[in-house]
DNA sequence: CCCTAACTATTATGTTTATAATAGATAATT
DNA sequence: AATTATCTATTATAAACATAATAGTTAGGG
């Protein structure tokens, strides 16, 4: 599958994603700039005409779930800025990833390792 | 700074960054769906209203160059990336990186050797 | 030096995305 | 059971994006 999300529609799912599932209030909530519920109710609305999110009857309100996995969305645009910006190469996108000032060396010896294995399994 | 890039217009610069500059001719050549000389020109102009590009008169057309490095362009749109699809995981960003299928090990290898060297920096 | 092919500038239009007001429906409270 | 607060459904509008037709201009070949 490779679904293609807006920004706005990025957003919701990602709390969809986050949470297991999410209401138009949770969404307000935990949305960084602040939007009218109508809004929000409309894009879950396309969502769901979509195909990458579902709803239950939760009391009064309607409870999202989502159909699709974070990767699924993630590998479409990943594989648009490794191609368009880093000309396919992932050593640069990684490059930039890792030469941020915040990342840790916990996390960076935890992407190491599964590097590591990866490689294992590609030499056997 | 942190230019947005539409997809259209990541196109074009795909292409002069790729070859350090442009003619609407030679996007037009490399793009891989086709699209009117005209429209070319408009995102072109669009691009450079922005700030992202600059012309020189180049025979009787306009050579574009970039004012932008890809990575400018990159790191925005990885950065939503990685905090809206992997909550912020470098590591689960990686790990769909590497676990493609058309990874060589070669790569790996660079790519972990980068890590390194990074490693190595924070920890001194 | 003039002509014209090839270019730039202008203007226009359709589509997608984002937003939200308001109308209609309903679960929960009293 | 009536009320109402809260929700969904409908409808509307504006901004952003993508596309391109055509008008105007000019470099360069003849």
């Amino acid at each position: 599958m490779s679904p293609h999300l807006t920004k706005r529609e990025l957003d919701l799912m990602s709390v969809v994603w986050d949470d297991g599932s999410a209401t138009v209030n949770d969404v307000l909530d935990r949305l960084d700039d602040d939007a009218a519920y109508s809004t929000v109710l409309t894009i879950f609305r396309t969502l769901e005409a979509k195909g990458f999110v579902r709803h239950e009857q939760d009391g009064k309100a309607f409870r999202y779930y989502s159909l699709i996995k974070p990767d699924d969305a993630g590998g479409t645009a990943l594989s648009r800025i490794l191609s368009k910006v880093y000309q396919g190469s992932r050593e640069l996108l990684v490059a930039r990833l890792v030469n941020d000032e915040d990342v840790s060396a916990e996390e960076l010896r935890r992407i190491r390792k599964q590097l590591d294995e990866r490689l294992k399994e590609i030499e056997s």
